[in-house]
DNA sequence: CTGCGATTTTGCTCTGGCGCAAACTCCTGA
DNA sequence: TCAGGAGTTTGCGCCAGAGCAAAATCGCAG
């Protein structure tokens, strides 16, 4: 939508990456230098605007794809078109890993919730990366393991408990995951808006809305536009728990 | 709770368990009769009376387990212990692979729906079985894929769906996947109470009578104690998805 | 065959949170 | 600097479905 001129020519293969790119990153951390270089030489890297779609559900999983920089969500878009936001994934980590559960498409939308930066092989790599690379899928599947047990948690918290304490959660989660200490609290590092946060806990934006308020007329929170703060995580966590 | 006399005496190992218990099942299905028969040897059989629990949320997941015969609820049991029902697994099944997602203990308590028989083996010989055995690896990574898409459509259904269509999809669900042909419909094949519908769907034992009974009424289920028989399914598809 | 506990049904009330509508406010791009 | 649109707030009415209560059934154990 925005800045279309941006978008045009995002694709493009930067002339040479640097190992340090990955030597820290938990797939990789076990590998030597010289595979290293293997695993970049065989990257295409990229920027991805804000809003856009990294790859979409139900389209052939040509590439996996490890997230450098950014934040990206992983939505489903329902028949009447609604989105629900599965997980949030922060820098550092692997997504679009089909392959890793014998998927041949992807099984949801990567949608970039900040511009971000990735790295991302053709999907026929992915053999070797599991079979060549040792801590490769041990890490692989410690990411899916810890991505199954929000999912559960998700399906619980849907399951059980009210809108308010499924936001504060939300909130938690998020500065949790993904929080940057700041004056006062801790802030969400990336945009997210009422709606964002109505998709990620099953109810409306009026709803989300109205919650915000009250809570900061508490003084648990602080927001503007798009940016939320907490400032007495504490007390979020005893309202999500009661 | 019933029957304690039978729970006891429980645990026993076959003489010698017959090859044809595994030959047709995924996990296996390439190997030689050679390498079923050593599979075999280390393994454990054992009968679950209906009710038991096969494992529990949390505990060290010391064993992975195929259910042979039966039926297991996947369930979560959340601090205020009301019961949320995550998956149904039926026989020919892997179960508490937690190894697989890089987990040490159990995420979840599997539960027998019906007595139900399993073999098991003790978690250490899991890295052997995905090394040694062609297509254990890919096989359990599907059921893994398969399974993370059960819980994917589920997180969906409870953000976005009313709960009369929950309840119809979950009941169309259960004829698909343990559904038995008789005369006039067809039926779910273990004993499940509107407790259970209510624990699968998310609400309460009181609103899956009603929509039962609203149901039977015009002829798209039947019902007794226990039993569900699905008559009308394409009505029911209609139901799920207005 | 009987009694009892487990399961199911049904009525009534109450409310969380959704839907709708409208006003407001803050950025952003021109 | 200003206009317009995206994002946010707030009020109001309503209803799906939970909670509570009680009665009605069913089927198994003895």
């Amino acid at each position: 939508m925005t800045r279309v001129m941006d978008a045009l020519p995002a694709r493009k293969t930067l002339p040479r990456l640097d190992e340090s790119l990955l030597t820290h990153l938990p797939p990789f951390s076990r590998l030597e230098r010289r595979q290293i270089r293997t695993i970049l030489d065989q990257a295409t890297s990229r920027r991805y605007e804000v809003g856009v779609a990294v790859f979409s559900e139900g389209h052939p999983a040509e590439r996996f794809y490890m997230l450098l920089d950014g934040y990206v969500r992983v939505v489903r878009i329902t028949p009447t078109g609604e989105q629900v936001t599965a997980l949030h994934i922060p820098a550092g980590q692997l997504l679009g890993i089909a392959k890793a559960i014998g998927r041949t498409t992807y099984p949801a939308t990567a949608i970039t919730a900040t511009d971000s930066i990735a790295l991302s092989w053709p999907t026929r790599l992915w053999d070797t990366f599991v079979s060549e690379y040792e801590g490769f899928a041990t890490e692989t599947y410690n990411t899916l393991g810890h991505r199954v047990g929000e999912m559960n948690t998700r399906i619980v918290e849907l399951a059980t408990q009210q809108v308010e304490q499924r936001v504060a959660n939300a909130l938690l989660r998020l500065i949790n995951q993904t929080g940057r200490k700041v004056e006062g609290g801790i802030e969400i590092d990336f945009p997210i808006t009422r709606q964002d946060l109505s998709e990620l806990t099953a109810t409306t934006l009026h709803t989300v809305s109205r919650l915000l308020s009250g809570w900061e007329k508490q003084g648990l929170v602080e927001s503007r536009r798009k940016r939320i703060k907490v400032c007495d995580p504490h007390a979020l966590v005893v309202l999500s728990q009661s």
